[in-house]
DNA sequence: ATGGTAGCCGCGCTA
């Protein structure tokens, strides 16, 4: 089984590169954030005929994730039942016996600020929530842009961003506290080419000077991670035109 | 150097 996280910066904008890009990838399952489309405007048709099932949960101009999948969804979750939010930022459903869980994690825009404030009370009832689901749902992913680089390697220069937003040691320490409900980062099951960054600033060449950060993830309970056998970061699509700030994240599960 | 780029029904905000 491929799963795959993408942040899209705009399913409206980026819809053709998604529909290419599945074609070539063919994921089972893809976790989507930062959709910015109302459920109304959610491309069904297209991703129908691109031969997934889709769960959804948008809003206009901000956040909004989805689940495209091969199998059909059931027990879908909108939200985490334990933190009423707003925003769109969550969304679960149970996938070949497996619970998936869909994550747009805050930002967080400054350390200190009511948005961090925010990020990091989102990430304590997002573990409160895991840690309760997987001792009912042992085969658990939650994968998406956590908007946190888990470690300096993570970060291009992280002399210079050390303590900032996404690197700053209480994102770190909600981040360690969902691997310690027994959680694996898939990423680093395999060696991995050093400087490897999923999200790249569209600002000052950030992309062509490799000046990134590893913030999106895919997550696996240690029942699933055994079984994992891939994990790959898809860098070629932050080269296309009109790319998303974000690349695809890739693990496969042989199973 | 507090810049810069992209996406949004926008006349700034978020990332």
């Amino acid at each position: 089984m491929k799963l795959a996280t993408w942040n899209v910066n705009s399913l409206k904008v980026r819809l053709p590169q998604l529909l290419t890009w599945l074609a070539a990838q063919q994921p089972d399952v893809v976790f989507l954030q930062e959709t910015k489309l109302q459920d109304g405007e959610f491309p069904k048709q297209e991703i129908a005929a691109a031969g997934y099932h889709a769960a959804f949960s948008g809003q206009k101009t901000y956040n909004g994730v989805a689940l495209l999948t091969r199998e059909e969804p059931t027990d879908i979750v909108f939200g985490n039942p334990l933190y009423p939010d707003e925003q769109k930022r969550l969304l679960a459903a149970t996938v070949g016996g497996i619970f998936m869980v869909c994550a747009y994690v805050p930002n967080g825009q400054s350390v200190g600020s009511d948005k961090y404030a925010y990020k990091l009370a989102w990430l304590e009832a997002l573990a409160r929530w895991i840690e309760e689901r997987i001792a009912v749902n042992p085969r658990l992913v939650v994968a998406g842009d956590f908007n946190i680089a888990p470690e300096d390697r993570d970060v291009y220069d992280a002399d210079a961003w050390e303590g900032q937003i996404l690197c700053s040691a209480p994102e770190r320490a909600a981040f360690q506290r969902l691997l310690s409900l027994g959680m694996k980062d898939s990423f680093r099951l395999f060696e991995q080419p050093a400087k490897s960054f999923s999200w790249w600033d569209y600002r000052m060449l950030g992309f062509q000077k490799n000046r990134g950060l590893r913030i999106d993830h895919i997550l696996l309970s240690d029942l699933l991670a055994r079984h994992c056998s891939a994990a790959a970061i898809n860098r070629e699509q932050r080269k296309l035109d009109r790319p998303s700030d974000h690349a695809p994240v890739t693990s496969e599960l042989a199973c």
